[in-house]
DNA sequence: CGAGAATAGTTGTTTCGACAACTATTTGCT
DNA sequence: AGCAAATAGTTGTCGAAACAACTATTCTCG
């Protein structure tokens, strides 16, 4: 099997893109773990459940949200638990399932990293950007989850947001 | 301070790069681990010595390159090194620096293993744009790596290919 | 309705990355 | 020259993630 290489112009949009996801990540969990003693993983986790109806969410469903395997996320969730930021309980319709909801103290953690965290989007991203680019970017990123993603899973919590184009 | 919080529109982006940012480093790690026993990372440093001239670098110019700390760098460089893929040996003009060079099992690997990297980025996220979308996603990462790297380091060996725009 | 398959989650082990502490060489300053 | 500071890298420790193995329910279908 013969490989099709990268143009040039292909390869300094990947170039570039590799590094961005090389840098990304870090930058954020830098900030959060400052600021809030939170891994960017940890952030996502409590920020999912502060959106979810009654803040509360089966392993499976917030394990899908967070494109997290059930074990990582066992682990990440037990984590915080002990820190008294969740709660589990079992899934009364099911008692295979096991319901994760998030504690006053939760919502306080998020309530208080929420701000510092957006700064750190806006700084390093959203306004490095022009509202053309913006939409530019939607339209990319889309693309690239429908190869990644394709059931949506991720994004699933948004959809209703944005419901626009296909 | 109050915040300044996503627009819709800036929201939908964000939302969907960083579900990228959760997705695409796994894909790559998943293919490379699978089918050259290699991480993402690793591949990475091959990649990069490969390029340089003989094959070599110091191992500060080798982490600018990686965006890796020295003490992981030196971790990683040591296991590839007990795998036969690179060698180490002091710089003669410096007698604190480390050059680390390609073997040739090293060189072998990249050129086994480079097939099925390029396919899986094209098929992940190169295919999936037009032509028109790739030169929109170089410059918004290009945009977005002013903020996060400002210096330029981790696309150093890149920018003599496409020294177009400013 | 009962046994095997599928689902939901937890726990344990090994590996990798972050951070801190340390050694060795070179540079800068007076 | 000589000593402090900076540079270059290694090593050790600890926390987190991948993977495998395991338990406990629920579903399916003969």
């Amino acid at each position: 099997m013969d490989t099709t290489w990268l143009t040039k112009e292909e390869l300094a949009a990947w170039v570039r893109l590799a590094a961005v996801l090389e840098l990304l990540p870090g930058t954020l969990d830098s900030q959060l773990r400052r600021d809030a003693e939170l891994t960017n993983f940890e952030y996502y986790v409590l920020a999912m459940l502060s959106e979810a109806t009654d803040n509360t969410l089966r392993m499976t469903a917030l394990a899908a949200l967070t494109n997290a395997t059930l074990p990582r996320l066992s682990h990440v969730v037990r984590r915080l638990e002990d820190r008294g930021l969740v709660e589990r309980f079992p899934c009364p319709e099911d008692h295979r399932a096991t319901n994760t909801r998030l504690t006053p103290a939760g919502w306080r953690k998020v309530e208080q990293s929420a701000p510092g965290h957006v700064a750190t989007v806006r700084k390093h991203v959203i306004d490095a950007l022009t509202p053309e680019q913006i939409g530019q970017l939607t339209e990319i990123t889309d693309a690239v989850l429908q190869r990644l993603d394709p059931a949506g899973k991720m994004t699933a919590l948004y959809r209703r947001h944005d419901a626009v184009e296909s």
